[in-house]
DNA sequence: TCTCTTCGAATTGCATACAAAACGGCGACA
DNA sequence: TGTCGCCGTTTTGTATGCAATTCGAAGAGA
């Protein structure tokens, strides 16, 4: 057979360490909620080992703090901390559109296209909304085929999305789509200076959007359910 | 008391990282090793848990791969990811270059200086030599103060001297020490540009300087052990 | 009422045990 | 002689148990 009988691919651990990546983008589990080892496994069917591996997996990506004897937390980075990662940001999603500008095929076009559109149509869903504007980014970084600069770029709109929810706006990512398709644009018409200059102009744009909300926690295991579904675990 | 009895800092799963990490870097192991975790264990005095979990985070940092169900090895990367590697590091010291022009201290200089003397110094080792020629572009990425930043360029860096060790010629980092001082001089001087160029053809000429040899495989307990009792393990 | 101490419960740190998978060698068969 | 498949050995995958640490609440002393 062509495929393998698991459904989600990669080991439980990797599929813990989904479910909870998920979750934290999603902002259900917002920055500081703690992340009992047992409760986790409880969940989620597996043993703490398994919840072990992937906190410390999450740790290495800058999405949870592991607080030595005290257990971890989804990491609550702090307003400088999200300038700094912006700058970094920047300096590698301008290395993307360099590599990309003028050299999209037509399938790529067509597939952020119809992103672009999946975005327009989730403005509603706050949730959903926040993570196809991520996906956008990193779906151009995986174009570029370089294997490091994906994984950090995909690490780094990771991370923005806990700073947007600490620090962000309400309603902030909404007015990205635009930008997207503009953007786009001039990455199929191969202008790279005024592509990269869109793109500083709208991850500044993001980043000047300061200081709000965040609203309280839930329970844990409550929160995990939806996703421990849809990665087949308990 | 103000510090803690134990000497390394940090757990003892963070020393077994520390141990394999240099061993990796030193080219004691080198790429394509395979690491068992019970060997490892063995020879340093944990479990295979806390090997394990070194083995989690060095997967992460692109130094080792974790192949499921058979064993991790020392990362070998293509020469392709090498190219790719040496573009994502360029953009990401670029701005290091940009944020640290004009701006360093005096005690910064001084730092960057003996460093640069060290280098000198130790041409001949050909181990340390390429250790330090790292450390160089660490320390500058450190002084940005850029938390991701500086951990992106420090991973970089790292597996660079992989590259290096698969592709590189045999004395391929010496000429880099009076490039490091050129560098040094214009970021002083506040000369940004020339700073950046000089950046672009320090790490270009790196890169195309390619392919050759890889000696021998040792024994893995007889390499660690050098390493073992530098971190206070058995 | 406030602070400090003490003790129990909850949680992490780590080792170990057992199951499952891969590797390697030997022999059967062609 | 060469190849295939079987089985013991080795190594990884995962759960679990126990010791150590932290957290929190109840109580003593001021």
């Amino acid at each position: 057979m062509a495929k393998k009988e698991n459904e989600t691919g990669g080991g439980r651990a990797q599929a813990v360490h989904r479910v909870l990546k998920r979750a934290i983008l999603d902002q259900a589990l917002s920055p500081g909620s703690k992340l009992p080892e047992d409760s986790i496994g409880e969940r989620l069917g597996v043993s703490r080992t398994l919840v072990r591996e992937a906190l410390v997996r999450l740790s290495e990506e800058g999405l949870v703090e592991l607080r030595p004897n005290r257990g971890a937390v989804v990491a609550r980075p702090t307003l400088e901390e999200g300038r700094n990662l912006f700058l970094t940001r920047m300096a590698l999603e301008r290395l993307v559109v360099e590599t990309l500008s003028g050299k999209l095929t037509q399938e790529q076009i067509g597939i952020l296209s119809s992103h672009i559109e999946a975005e327009e149509a989730a403005k509603k869903e706050r949730a959903q909304s926040i993570r196809l504007a991520g996906e956008f980014h990193t779906l151009l970084a995986q174009m570029t085929n370089n294997a490091s600069l994906i994984r950090y770029v995909n690490e780094l709109v990771a991370r923005s999305s806990l700073i947007l929810a600490l620090y962000g706006r309400p309603h902030s990512s909404e007015c990205a789509v635009s930008e997207h398709q503009e953007l786009l644009d001039k990455l199929i018409a191969g202008k790279t200076d005024e592509a990269a200059a869109l793109m500083a102009h709208h991850l500044d744009s993001v980043t000047t959007r300061a200081l709000l909300p965040t609203d309280g926690d839930r329970n844990i295991k409550e929160v995990l359910s939806a996703y421990a579904v849809a990665e087949g675990l308990a």
